[in-house]
DNA sequence: TAAAAATACTCCATAGGTATTTTAT
DNA sequence: ATAAAATACCTATGGAGTATTTTTA
């Protein structure tokens, strides 16, 4: 095409119409009258129409140039807007945050996170899924998600991988049914015949478990596979199986005594929470501010980020 | 500002973020790879933010990038309709043609005059108003109307006049209620001492009556002013009154001899009719065209202006 | 290694300035 | 007579080209 710099004459053209004057124009976009005269003279050239009737003292708009001036005018607003909307996702005044986690992570500490970040940026739309890590990490792939929040898995190249904090998993079991509640360790031998409830397949901990269990050559029977932990605990509660669960997510029924965690003995049961997020891609300034709040609610018991700093008031 | 310029990196840039390719979109641009590059980087400098991801192979907005993107395609799409709304009206499909007239001159031969020009350039929306000569001249100068078409009045300055036609008056009386119908000609001092309705003031033919009534030093007993054409028929049907009248107006009730037109003896009582717009603007496209046509209309009974040519089909 | 973007440089078109004339009020 | 637009002319910026290097898939 080549005919972009009319685009600018237009603009300039809209100002003339808007002032009736090419001299005030030109005052007012900080040009001089000529140069202005010119650039709408081109306009109307390459237009093939006459825009404005020169009538000496000031300048009228003839129908076409009051048809152009419409368009000129909507034209300069959406560029105002787009300016502003560009303005607003810098200061996250404005935008959408899109971040994929797990269920018990939410619980963990997305939940308090999110919340945190949406009162320090309340125009920030923020989208949360949830799914398993494999699912979270796919959809990151695929632009679903600016970040995801998931249990250490196998990643695909070009993923940035942000480790935030580790998660560790004990044996639960439910007293009554079992005669280890007094202790503090176990073997995974000594429960090698249970019957287990495990998180789903997908799950970055059951792939830490299954690991475990074939390293020792152990084929637990499992009768019953979980796609939300608390459907564990119950199941665990009841005495029906036995399964692995992190402390934080059951310390009202450990007081209670509903429940015991045993650490497995000469095993790091443990998996990581990584932040992860495309390589190569800018993050939005949301998903930045996002990922700095998270590694605070990450690493202290959430609460090191402070609130104090940084919020308007 | 100065930042016109950017204008014209917007439209490239949406090109690059519209093709996820810089080479591809230099060449539907038809510019080289690296001006469009520049563009890019201009547009990113000037704006403050990233709006493309160059991942080697391909390029992929960011956030900002799909944000400005959406922006572009609107303000794209508004340039190309601005530029076809000028296109259509140039061609007369489209636009507004806003007539101001006189209700005798309507029937006479506007009415004609717009269903023909209606037919020809359908897309263009045609406004008649009516009102007296004086305002509609008045609206003329008033921006309310592109053209007027009335009675010849004493024109401000700054009004181009082109005469159409000449409408001559006669005298219309009942045959009943006077001796004169049979006669051709009557002079006014004849009828002096009548009881006349005449048309309303600000009309182009009252200013001729009474311009005529004065030189001849009568003053008439004026009993009704009719702002209706129709109005001063009736009455003077009824026998109430006698007033002047154009022939093309009461062709039939003349047949059926319910009403008689004398020509008035030694005065020449004729209205001249002018099509008017401003001076210095520019007519649209449509008002041009249908001043061109409505010579036609005004010349011989109508028809010269013929249908035939330059309707395409 | 091949395709695409970035970089380096050169050039000329043109946007926009100054000075002046023309025009209309 | 004055204010505003048009015209004429000139200069310098920067847009866009060619050639080359860098990068990544």
């Amino acid at each position: 095409m080549g005919d972009f710099r009319y685009l600018s004459y237009l603009l300039i053209f809209q100002e003339v119409a808007r002032q009736r004057s090419f001299s005030r124009a030109a005052e007012t976009l900080c040009m001089t009258q000529p140069a202005v005269s010119s650039s709408v003279r081109k306009l109307e050239k390459y237009l093939g129409v006459k825009l404005l009737d020169r009538l000496g003292r000031h300048v009228e708009p003839t129908e076409m140039g009051n048809t152009l001036y419409r368009y000129a005018c909507e034209i300069s607003r959406l560029l105002d807007e787009a300016k502003e909307a560009i303005r607003e996702a810098c200061h996250l005044r404005r935008g959408i945050l899109r971040i994929g986690t797990t269920r018990p992570l939410v619980e963990r500490f997305l939940f308090g996170a999110v919340a945190d970040f949406k009162q320090r940026h309340p125009g920030v739309i923020v989208r949360l899924h949830e799914g398993t890590s494999t699912e979270i990490v796919q959809g990151v792939l695929d632009r679903c998600f600016d970040i995801g929040v998931v249990g250490q898995t196998a990643y695909p190249e070009d993923l940035v991988v942000l480790p935030l904090t580790e998660i560790e998993f004990f044996l639960a079991l439910s007293p009554p049914h079992h005669g280890f509640h007094d202790r503090e360790e176990i073997s995974l031998q000594e429960i090698a015949h249970s019957r287990f409830v495990l998180q789903e397949r997908g799950t970055s901990v059951r792939e830490v478990i299954e690991g475990l269990f074939q390293r020792l050559g152990i084929r637990p029977s499992v009768i019953m596979e979980a796609s939300t932990i608390n459907f564990i605990k119950d199941t665990v509660m009841k005495g029906i199986a036995v399964g692995f669960l992190p402390r934080y997510f059951v310390e009202k029924e450990l007081k209670e005594g509903a429940l015991s965690l045993l650490r497995v003995k000469g095993q790091r049961l443990s998996v990581r929470v990584d932040l992860v997020y495309l390589y190569g891609r800018t993050l939005s300034p949301a998903a930045i501010a996002f990922k700095e709040l998270v590694k605070g609610w990450a690493s202290g018991s959430g609460r090191s980020a402070r609130r104090a700093n940084g919020c308007k008031r």
